[in-house]
DNA sequence: GCAAGACTGTAAAAAAATTGACAATCTAGG
DNA sequence: CCTAGATTGTCAATTTTTTTACAGTCTTGC
């Protein structure tokens, strides 16, 4: 469970903008990491809570989301590892926007406000953080337009799709098996979870998909990725 | 419609995202900066665009907006007057994600990208950029978790709020007159225009709005806000 | 190996939103 | 001043989604 020093720099740095990052400034970050073990459903942090540090993720999976006045629950995205979050409070110094939690046990790289500032004064970190924040918003400009302008349907490929590539790519036609339940792809997507069965089941009769427990197997991309496309 | 530069360092300078910057980085921006004239229906650039410039908005309102596959329009938001936009893209290099396009006739100015990249040499300018990213990524959370976790009744309700406040501060109990169509909120709120109106004539009966043509005139924001803070 | 808890499948009734359609009202421009 | 075009108000029919309810299946931990 723990690594050493060089597993760790080799993990991370899968990640496309970890693993971009000049091999100083990586080393850097490490140096002033520290780690922290997770247990499964632990919370990291919650919505409003002040600010407290930059995290990666070494091990596991965090949910982020949050939850509305009556309880129902969003889930905004899922962190695997090699990611890193938490940047966007540490720099406008604003509380967190939603809470975030160990979907499973795990272990996160922390790193903390003084030591996170610190790195910001070298110029190549600030750009990298910069180009995080910019991926943010592009990634929430899909998602507003997708709930404003998408369907069930379109939504649901798409969002499979997505969670498929996780954050590395997967070859074009492969297949490829996403760990997730019906009822959490539901609360990403923000329907019920009877709806989403119900499109779910048009699609594996239609060959696209195999649903198992607590999975769903992309049969052909293509179609899926078609089926996408739409409106 | 020209002004001259004490003037624009004024206009500009109600923001509080610009007039909070040192005085310095402002007339650094402003002394890059050409001036644009804008006629009304005039697209500032279209998505898929490489990257150009940065710009702020000296006069008139800028429509933020993009086409879904089946030509309906989804808008994310306006740009009023004093505002900035466009930074994502020039600091990742990678085209624009929606339309812009001019409400009525207006005035840009306009920063290239030699000039912004040597404004972001700056680390005031490099600071302030990132700040306003996050105010991107904390508006784009809050449409995100609209979308997902609340009611018609209730994102209608917060949709009019932050148009009334625009980008000023609107004294708690004034009332404000919001001057937009049906229409526009509509496809600011990913829904029909039909229900809307059918939720805003609710609201009118109900004492807490005024409706007119191509405006909506909020009477009691107090109780408005009780229904924006409900599911 | 088995039981408890998690997850999936389905269906009927109810609620909500969209579609398509039309009349009435308002505004700006000639 | 007066008309064309834009905007609003409403309705009924239809589609979509939610709600409520329950049975069956899968997994994991003891």
């Amino acid at each position: 469970m723990a690594y050493s020093n060089e597993k760790l720099l080799e993990v991370m740095s899968q990640n496309p903008w970890f693993g971009n990052l000049p091999l100083a400034e990586r080393k850097a970050m490490l140096a002033v990491a520290e780690v922290m073990p997770l247990r499964a459903g632990e919370m990291v942090y919650r919505k409003g809570d002040p600010v407290g540090a930059f995290f990666g993720v070494v091990q596991g999976v965090l949910k982020i989301s949050t939850l509305g006045e009556d309880g129902r629950e969003g889930i905004l995205s899922m962190m695997e590892a090699g990611n890193w979050f938490g940047e966007t409070s540490l720099l406008d110094g604003l509380p967190r926007p939603h809470d975030v939690t160990a979907a499973q046990f795990g272990e996160l790289l922390v790193i903390k406000s003084p030591a996170f500032n610190k790195l910001m004064q070298r110029s190549a970190f600030a750009r990298a953080i910069g180009a995080l924040l910019c991926t943010r918003v592009r990634v929430l400009y899909s998602l507003v337009e997708d709930a404003m302008l998408r369907s069930t349907h379109t939504r649901i490929a798409r969002r499979l799709i997505t969670l498929a590539r996780g954050d590395a790519t997967m070859s074009r036609d492969a297949r490829a098996i996403v760990p997730v339940s019906q009822e959490s792809l539901a609360m990403m997507l923000g329907m019920t979870r009877q709806t989403l069965s119900k499109e779910l089941k048009v699609l594996e009769r239609a060959g696209v998909l195999a649903l198992g427990y607590g999975r769903i197997e992309i049969v052909s991309l293509v179609e899926l990725e078609t089926r996408a496309a739409l409106t």
